[in-house]
DNA sequence: TTTT
DNA sequence: TTTT
């Protein structure tokens, strides 16, 4: 009934921009989020954390953000599941993002630190698709635990 | 840097209380949280999301949650891998919840409606084991994909 | 940048739908939240925070909410302000609600338990005014400090 | 029973390192948090929400927080009233912070970018008074709407 | 009575 | 000036 995920953290890599076979952008990353104690034997002091965006949002963020850079993300928590290739049905989690600040504005360049832009996804119920429509079927996906590309398809838009 | 999750579901199944090998409390259990909308074709329309709660936190959870009930979790998202027994690393994502609250009281033998319990976890750092010790290692794990406990050891201690 | 609340508490009284000159639909209420922990003295253990939501959602909760029930509220913290009849600078700290949850259905006439209501708004940037128009403008007010209605007018919408 | 807030914004001021007269650090700051929107007119972009952190959190915070710093801020809105010199009650409204995340490390003198520190509330529950005790009464302080300082004192321990 |  |  309710499901708020808020997240700060920074990119592990540069953010993947691709379409959907309709046409919907689709922008993933990872976002690397700081554990507040250290573990025992010192290891593992960091989430690593996949986020999906949708559409507008996915385009700005396939502009904006880069690895590295400090982020914050509010979503929601998905599991959505798909059968691989050896017929296994594969549970992936994922934050679906409605709101990204860019916390830190690119750096190269001069560096302007005015602030950094934002986005806020407004959701268009029924909307008609956006983008070119070269959905990247063979792209590496970051997202993917055999190497292959998770079928991101149109059923999977959140609304 | 900053990481929190909250949840309003209900519980998929009963609770399972368990202990690590040094007599920590664990609880799990999923939660099922309606999404706010529909999918086109009107499936998959609510996320199963995977809750654990530690130490005193734990055992109010198995002592009052049970399939069903209406819940509140607050926490952080983790992300723990694991090599299975094919040595596969599998990657499991939960919600390590530090406050859960009880929405539904119990509604058997006359049902009180009269708030349901709460419960914030104080965090120990560094404090001693609770429970008995008695690690339940062939228990079925309702997080293992494979129908094979997953090892829940002192190492996977949030703090 | 960013403004997240989440609270679950109960209203302190029956939601009061008003309307804007221009006809936008408001509704007003209060949640109790209960603090986590008492004080030394055993006073003060819960927060009355003012909430307000608008359009469609403002209706449903007219509808839907009541005194005592439990219920959930998403949105964002506002600080507005407003010269009282002495000419004084009042501000008024607010909850802006864009998802509420209704955890508990009305009990009277069998009670049904199955569930609760829900909406989320739908943001309309610049859509046209809902509602009949009937600004009750002599309403008590339940958030002014002095007993006379709080001009709620147009300016104040949040979007 | 839950009441949770997350803000993104920037410090108005330094912020004022207080104690109470059993020596306990409180230091209050008010956040910037810009909205997503602009008003119609142009006017009102920013809400200015006021923030209280309380013992080691204070004392991190009076260190290393200053104007116009991006920061983010985790934790609850409390609203406590107290009768002002004329005998009115005052209705306060702030958030008690457990959490916050200093995200721009400081600038001059070179200006490492390298993340910026962290402070997290450990709650210690009936825990000692920490600090030194001079409680600066006739401060300014900066949530006050006549300019005298508000009356904090013990009874305002968040636990 | 405000930040960038 | 409050909810259960």
């Amino acid at each position: 009934m309710l499901n708020r995920v808020i997240l700060i953290g920074r990119l592990t890599k540069d953010p993947e921009l691709r379409y959907t076979p309709s046409g919907v952008a689709v922008t993933q990353f990872t976002l690397a989020v700081d554990r507040p104690f250290t573990s025992q034997g010192g290891e593992r002091e960091a989430d690593f954390i996949p986020v999906v965006t949708w559409r507008q949002l996915a385009e700005t963020c396939a502009n904006y953000l880069r690895k590295g850079r400090l982020t914050a993300v509010e979503g929601r928590i998905q599991v959505r599941n798909y059968e691989n290739n050896e017929g296994k049905r594969v549970y992936v989690t994922e934050v679906v993002a409605d709101n990204v600040r860019f916390l830190e504005s690119n750096r190269e360049g001069g560096g302007n630190s005015s602030g950094g832009g934002a986005m806020r996804e407004e959701p268009s119920y029924g909307g008609g698709g956006r983008g070119n429509g070269n959905y990247a079927r063979n792209n590496q996906d970051p997202f993917s635990d055999d190497g292959k590309p998770i079928d991101i398809s149109d059923d999977d838009l959140p609304f």
